[in-house]
DNA sequence: GCAAAAATTACACGGCGTTCAAATTTGCCA
DNA sequence: TGGCAAATTTGAACGCCGTGTAATTTTTGC
């Protein structure tokens, strides 16, 4: 009666594992990422903190799979709003990608600071840490939505001739050639651009800052991301 | 012998209270912002925990007192980058005051975070606080200088019809009206914009995500502000 | 029924903000 | 110059929180 490969105690401990997951998140999502403590955490699940250690041998090992579960939820947001727009339409895609990073942050404002903010009082990332993984992947992203624009785009855009591959991150560089191959150095350097495009003002946002002067966030971000596809010489969707 | 207006007791409180600010920073500065602790100042000053009450009610009107100061650091940097480039050069001047935002930012990683993420676990920043005052002369700049560009500018930026002084702080509105008669409420949102595009790489940048993937930041930086200035109608300096 | 896994209990250790009476220092004025 | 009142600082304490460890008990699967 085994036909599974995983024993039913096995099943359990993961179970318990993503419970233990699901309440780190509640807790972030109530009382921002610093109410991320074990302790909390087996209070709220009715259990003793020390059973927590189970299960992650550290407070900062729960993190670090906080952070890449968060993160690989975003990217597979953005490349699912992506993948609904017809690959004809790139300024489509560029702007399907845009408008789901900041609503997904809008959603999941704590994700959003437990990832690209400070993480947590105390904690220190492990050298090159799953979340690297997400980032790639977020970056290849970004990375096939300039080249797909990139005929357009690079008459456009001066000063580009000046990237070489060494430049940039030699594992992300490996990633990107595989997967377009051809690709411009300088497409990476522009496609780090859109990111911080998408970024500045879903940050300022997230963070309280852009709506302590304006009520409409969402028509200033429209506006910009706008901007953006237009400066990539595509004609941004009405 | 009282020519002063401030007594000796005056001059002493003012230069301790100086000094706990002082030591909040290089507190900050060597263990991010969550160790301000008031124990920690008393600590390194040579006081005890206790006496910090004196100049400070509690420790969070010790971190706006402090959040402000560094903000307005900030914004008195950036504003003086900008008067260093004659008014005759738009796109010079926002050029100094992008440059400055990243440099400030750079030699006070700890002030960004401080200013533009996550203050300080446990902080809960006051209603209105003294930061708003930096704020909206931060903003107040940047309105300058797409003022300054706004002739060039307007044509390139379709969508900016659809704003109203409602959209936008009444406080900011009131201030920017009188510092700029006849200002158009598209140019503030196109402010904020501008905003959002200087403020998107540096926060990656000192965020650490940049740096992960690029060795060459400061070009990125560089060509997006470029784009940035060009997309104002203007000519980016060499 | 029995060995292994998991949870409990209890503990050590450290940090924090904050309060308060008591002691000390200081500025000032007679 | 001496002394006094006010400002300042101390030192101890309170209460709360956290991580992490180890022995012990309970639960569980086989």
């Amino acid at each position: 009666m085994n036909r599974q490969t995983t024993s039913r105690r096995d099943r359990l401990r993961a179970q318990t594992s993503a419970e233990i997951k699901t309440i780190a998140f509640q807790l972030m999502a109530a009382g921002g990422p610093d109410a991320i403590s074990l302790r909390a955490i087996a209070r709220e699940m009715g259990m003793t903190a020390g059973a927590i250690y189970s299960y992650y041998a550290t407070r900062d090992d729960l993190i670090t799979t906080l952070i890449s579960d968060v993160y690989t939820s975003l990217v597979e947001a953005a490349e699912a709003a992506r993948d609904a727009v017809p690959a004809a339409d790139p300024g489509g895609r560029i702007l399907a990608w845009a408008q789901t990073l900041r609503e997904w942050a809008l959603a999941n404002p704590e994700g959003f600071r437990l990832v690209y903010g400070d993480p947590v009082p105390g904690y220190r990332p492990p050298d090159g840490g799953p979340a690297k993984e997400a980032e790639q992947r977020a970056c290849t992203g970004l990375t096939g939505l300039v080249i797909a624009a990139w005929r357009q785009a690079e008459p456009l855009q001066p000063g580009l001739r000046g990237y070489a591959w060494e430049d940039f991150d030699a594992g992300l560089v490996a990633h990107l050639q595989a997967e377009f191959p051809g690709l411009p150095p300088a497409a990476v350097a522009l496609a780090l651009r859109v990111w911080g495009r998408m970024h500045g003002l879903v940050a300022l946002e997230i963070y309280g800052h852009l709506r302590a002067l304006t009520h409409e966030p969402a028509a200033v971000y429209r506006d910009e991301i706008s901007d953006l596809i237009r400066s990539l010489g595509l004609t941004p969707p009405a």
